[in-house]
DNA sequence: AGTGAAAGATTTCAGGC
DNA sequence: GCCTGAAATCTTTCACT
């Protein structure tokens, strides 16, 4: 017997879904979030469309997506290039004892840095910050220099830009 | 004479570009980008409201904000923790001498791992994957571990959870 | 470049299966 | 839980400043 069924000629392991359709999540469900993932634009009639489903319905199921807390919103991606942010670096830090929150603050102070997570391990902090040369990328590590120890790299290319989770 | 460069890999209408650089961007097109980074389906009547300007005013500098390669898309936000991925890890990688190749394969082959960069320095990839627990955490770092040296800590939390490039 | 109004889509709300 | 059809709302287009 096969896991697999089909919907928009897209593979799908239906065992891995199970545990979400006991909690009412089916392969239409995963299809509306592969879509909004893609084009959160996309017009509902298109979508139903793409789900083989009327428009309501699936007006419906969004709006459920939403009360649960799986789509938690929807954002404009910003190409940082663009708007004169020519370098992405990663910053690894970890702070001296007892300045850990002035860390913290100096980090959400940076406008530079945009993303930043408290990891277990060696280093506490992995931050992502957006710089237009590297003398901008030396003048924001050392907002964060005076409280820790910090390890910088320059992002050279993406090998994954940034997708879905298995649904 | 071509009307295209590259940016990031990207083809981008330079012609488009150039009515911006001498348009310039001003604070109104700023506000317009907040405004569709919080919330990329906010109705374009609203919109217009927000920033102070018509409908149409508003729709036309959309469409440059898009032409010029500001604004790439538009995004569902997808919370993994309620499609039963409730941990968060990020995996540093160095791929052993002529692994690189087979790293990447193995990287991109992970459907857990959601978002992977390359840097310079000592690590050549920082990936984050989303997992269901523990046990997942060791399968997805076991599917890199045969290409080299990895490197894997567990997000805590999370002080800055996104946010946009100072405009 | 920006404004205001009309035409064309889209989303929402009925009611029924 | 899903569908059809109408009402309300939104987006786009166009003439004009």
């Amino acid at each position: 017997m096969s896991n697999t069924e089909y919907v928009n000629n897209k593979e799908v392991n239906s065992r891995a879904c199970l545990r979400l359709k006991e909690a009412g999540f089916d392969a239409i469900d995963a299809a509306i979030l592969r879509e909004l993932a893609a084009d959160a634009r996309i017009p509902r009639a298109e979508l139903s469309r793409r789900v083989g489903l009327s428009a309501p319905s699936v007006a419906d199921r969004v709006r459920r997506l939403e009360d649960v807390g799986i789509i938690t919103g929807y954002g404009a991606r910003i190409g940082p290039a663009r708007l004169g942010y020519g370098l992405t670096i990663l910053i690894r830090a970890r702070p001296l004892p007892g300045e850990m929150h002035n860390m913290i603050e100096a980090i959400r102070g940076t406008p530079q840095i945009v993303a930043c997570d408290r990891v277990s391990g060696d280093d506490c902090f992995v931050a992502r910050a957006h710089v237009r040369d590297v003398a901008e990328m030396e003048a924001v590590i050392d907002r964060i220099v005076p409280f820790g120890a910090t390890n910088s790299s320059v992002v050279q290319s993406s090998p994954i830009e940034e997708r879905l989770v298995e649904l």
